[in-house]
DNA sequence: AAGACAGGAGTGGTCAGACCACTTTTCATC
DNA sequence: GATGAAAAGTGGTCTGACCACTCCTGTCTT
C-alpha cells in the first residue's frame, strides 16, 4: 500500500478527500454522503478514522449526521461551531479585545464603503432605521450595524463579521437606552450625507456608550 | 453509570467537559492536556470516542497533538477555523472581488490604528522602510503592508489579512515600479506625520497604481 | 566521571470487530 | 391493498490490539 503522506496526519487527508468526493460526485446542500463504512472502504482507511475526519466537519457545522439515516452535507451558514469556540478563545485573556476591535474594523469599513457611495447613502432602509428610533424609543443594536455591512456588499466582510459577533460574549444584541439615540441619529444622519469623519465620529461615540453602559449593570 | 443525555451526541459532551478540565486544571496556552487514555478513564467513555471530540478541536486549531508527546493547548489565533472555512466560502465564483476589498479594508484599519498613535507613528520601522527606498529603489509591497498591520498589534487583523493574501490569486510580493514610489514615500511621510487622511489617499492612490500595472481592473 | 547507547514507559495513530439504537426498506401475512 | 414484523442499512460507542514516535532512565563503555 502506498504512503504519500507518512507526516501528515491521516484524518486530515480524510477532509481533503470528501471535500473531492462532494464536488465531484455533485452532493449539494443537504444531500447525502456515503456511509461511514462505504468511505472507509474507498478511502483505505479504518471505520474510526474516517470517523475523526467527519466529526470534525460536523463541528464545523459543515455536515450534519442523522442516526439510522446517514450524514448530511449542511449549509455552512448555520454553523454553530462558534458557540464552542467562543468558550474556547474567550479563555485567552487578550485575545478578546482583538476579537472586538476586528468586529469593529468591518464595521468602520461598512460605514467608509457607504459615505463613498450615493447610491448606498440614499438606500431607504436609513430613513427605515431612523424613523423606527423616534417611535419605539429603541433600535437593536445589531440591525443597524447588519444592515450597514450589508449595504456595503462586501458578503466575505459580512461573513467575518457575523462570526466575530458570535464570538463576542458581550450581549450584542441588548437594546440601545435613551442616551445613545442621540449617537445613533447622528450617525445616520451624517450618512446619509456622506460626511465620512462625522459619521465615524458618531459611530465612535456610539461606541463608547455601549461599552460604558456594559461595565455597569446588565439590564 | 447511565449517560443522562441520550439526544445530544457524546462527542460534544466530550468538547465540554474538555474546557472544564482545561479551567480547572488551569492548562494555559502551550500546555499539556491529560493523555487521551486518561481521558478515556476519566470522563468514562472510549478512547475513540475521546479521539473524535480532540480531533475536531485540532481541525479548530484550539489544540495540537504531537505523537510520542501528548496533546496541547494552542493559541487561537493560529486557529485553522477561517482556513477551512474560507475554503468552502471561496468555492463561489464572485468572491474574488471581496476578497480583495476585505483585505484592504484590515490594511486601511492598520494605517488608522498607526496614525491614531504617535507611538506607533515614532516605529522606526518606517524610517527604514522609507530609506530602503532611496538605496534600493524597490520595496516588496507585502513587506511594508504587513509591517504595518504587524505595528497596528491585532494579531487576528494580521491573521486574516495574511490569510486573504494568500486566497488572491494575483502574485503580490511583486516588486514596485519606480513610478509608485512617490506614492509609497508620500504614504510613509504622512504616517509618520499622523495625517490620517493624507496617508488614506497616498495608499488608495498606491492601490490604483498597482492594479492599473497588472491591467486588471475591476470596479 | 562523562558520554554513548539500549531499553522501557508513555503517548498519539490506526485498524478491526463487536454491539447498540435508530431509520428505512422489504415482504409475508391478513 | 393494508398492516406489521423482520431484515438491512446507518450512525454511536466501546474494546483490544498493534505501530511509530518521544522521552526518560539506567547500564555500559571509554
Amino acid at each position: 500500500m502506498q504512503n504519500p503522506k507518512p507526516s501528515s496526519k491521516m484524518f486530515l487527508d480524510i477532509v481533503g478527500e470528501l471535500r473531492s468526493i462532494i464536488t465531484e460526485e455533485g452532493i449539494e446542500t443537504g444531500g447525502k454522503l456515503p456511509s461511514e463504512r462505504e468511505l472507509a472502504e474507498r478511502l483505505q482507511a479504518g471505520r474510526s478514522t474516517i470517523r475523526e475526519a467527519l466529526r470534525s466537519l460536523e463541528l464545523l457545522g459543515l455536515i450534519e449526521t442523522r442516526r439510522g439515516e446517514g450524514t448530511f452535507l449542511v449549509d455552512f451558514r448555520k454553523h454553530q461551531l462558534v458557540e464552542v469556540l467562543a468558550a474556547f478563545i474567550m479563555q485567552q485573556p487578550d485575545s478578546v479585545t482583538d476579537v472586538q476591535e476586528t468586529r469593529r474594523i468591518h464595521e468602520t469599513a461598512a460605514i467608509l464603503a457607504i459615505c463613498k457611495d450615493s447610491a448606498l447613502r440614499a438606500l431607504p432602509v436609513w430613513d427605515s432605521l431612523f424613523k423606527k428610533i423616534d417611535q419605539d424609543g429603541e433600535i437593536l443594536r445589531e440591525d443597524l450595524v447588519r444592515e450597514m455591512i450589508v449595504a456595503a456588499g462586501n458578503r466575505l466582510s459580512l461573513k467575518i463579521w457575523f462570526l466575530l459577533k458570535q464570538y463576542s460574549k458581550v450581549p450584542f444584541s441588548e437594546m440601545t437606552k435613551i442616551d445613545e439615540n442621540e449617537s445613533v441619529k447622528m450617525l445616520l444622519l451624517n450618512l446619509g450625507n456622506g460626511n465620512v469623519i462625522a459619521t465615524l465620529e458618531a459611530y465612535s461615540e456610539w461606541i463608547k456608550l455601549v461599552e460604558s453602559e456594559r461595565g455597569d449593570n446588565n439590564k
